[in-house]
DNA sequence: CAATGAGTAAGTGTATTCACTTTAATGAAG
DNA sequence: CTTCATTAAAGTGAATACACTTACTCATTG
């Protein structure tokens, strides 16, 4: 009854793919906020049934990436600027602890050639006279390559756990916007080679110091570009009322005969 | 066939009741770190039925409490002595952040009459010359209401997720250790009425100042009691392969005979 | 015509069953 | 006595079936 058996590649179970590709879905915007997530019609549109779709819910509720109400399912929450920008003040104070940790602890070679891998393929993806978005993408991989290393390096999974919390956030997603304008993008490259230099020189202090207020200049750079872009849309107070708007697939007809 | 219907105070459903009570053991150090869940048996010593027993368990795993293996279940992670410093310092991290928040917003009439409540209770439980046991019993409540009121008062479901991740530490729970010497306990009672004035004239670099101090403070308490008193029992190296010792209920006859 | 209430479809919560994986006891072979 | 293959029991993953709740349509009534 299953297609896919003895297949090599096939390490994780149903549930546990399926929880990867939500939080992808829901990280990228797949689902719009407030969205209530039907359980029969996404199971359909998945091609799983309904109790590995839930365990992958059940799991993603509990990461906080969707709200769960009683008899009513789950739903992706719609996140005030307010929230964000939060997040970001959290995520400050996190990512600051995960390079003073880095500095302390001291970090493998293969993480330093990481390192120093997207520190050049930031730099490459500034001096490249790409069309913008293609630059844009560029640096976007760069900067999570960065990140992604100086996390592992703090060797910590508490720490790793919060930052997933404060990234959490859909749309606004670290990938989707990361560097607004090259002047920005430069400032930012920049703030990564001082924070490499304090790692590798296992100064703690210093190198929390620079990652706080490097993520900090990121989250002013979106608030100003929030604030222009969106303004309006999708500034919501988080978890009001807000019209149900099941997706998941087309809720259609709608055929009845009287009693 | 279900037992308790058309119960008025029954709000929710069976998965988030039970999903709160294994939440309290494993906190409260109900299973022992390292042991593995065993579905059936915990579900019959529960008495329900294993679908909604998953639920709560997937959500608790998603929360960051339980570790899951593909074919092999649920299992309570046993954390080294190093990891639970590391959440302490991310804990004072957070905390703080929740002050500044606290003091830069302002806090209602209600939580600051909890907060004066909660001084006021840490007081008495300081001055009364009651047993050793009980004072502790009574200061860890305070102390729950004082540090639960500021999160509060912080206003950011964000902040409170990472809180609570910063303390799903099994066994070393703040409400089970808290304070350790009279002397240690004076000094914390010190700093929260720092923290409260802080607070109360809205000083947001003061209160967040004032309460990482506070909680590192209470982390080298705690390492300085956890290495006397423990040392040597469950100091293991965080998901290192340690024997499945299965939990749930008994698992006794094994009778079998011969192809 | 608006308000209200019954009845029904859709949707979620739980139970049960089946399939597949892991685990360990047993016995034969070296 | 040790080692390894065999094999069934126990356990987890997934599917199906059923129960209960919610929400909507429509008809009735004031």
């Amino acid at each position: 009854m299953n297609a896919v058996s003895d297949q090599p590649g096939m390490a994780s179970t149903q549930s546990r793919l399926l929880a990867e590709r939500l939080r992808q879905s829901v990280l990228d915007g797949g689902f719009a906020p407030g969205t209530r997530l039907n359980e029969v019609h996404l199971a359909r549109s998945l091609s799983v049934s309904r109790t590995p779709l839930r365990a992958a819910l059940q799991t993603l509720a509990g990461e906080g990436l969707l709200h769960h109400t009683p008899n009513r399912g789950f739903t992706v929450p719609a996140l005030s600027l307010g929230t964000i920008i939060d997040a970001y003040e959290m995520r400050a104070l996190a990512e600051g602890l995960a390079a003073r940790f880095a500095a302390e602890r001291g970090i493998t070679d293969a993480l330093r050639l990481q390192l120093e891998a997207s520190l050049a393929e930031g730099e490459r993806s500034l001096a490249s006279d790409a069309a913008d978005g293609e630059r844009r993408r560029l640096y976007a991989e760069a900067n999570e390559a960065f990140h992604g290393a100086i996390q592992e390096a703090a060797k910590s999974d508490l720490v790793k756990d919060v930052l997933r919390i404060c990234q959490r956030v859909p749309q606004t997603s670290a990938h989707n916007i990361v560097a607004f304008e090259l002047a920005d993008m430069r400032e930012r490259h920049a703030a990564h080679q001082r924070i490499y230099e304090a790692i590798i020189c296992r100064e703690p202090r210093e190198a929390e110091q620079q990652m706080r207020q490097h993520v900090l200049s990121v989250k002013m750079s979106m608030a100003r570009w929030y604030t222009s872009h969106l303004s309006s849309a999708s500034s919501s107070t988080s978890r009001q009322p807000r019209e149900p708007e099941t997706s998941g697939l087309p809720q259609n007809k709608r055929t009845r005969r009287g009693r």
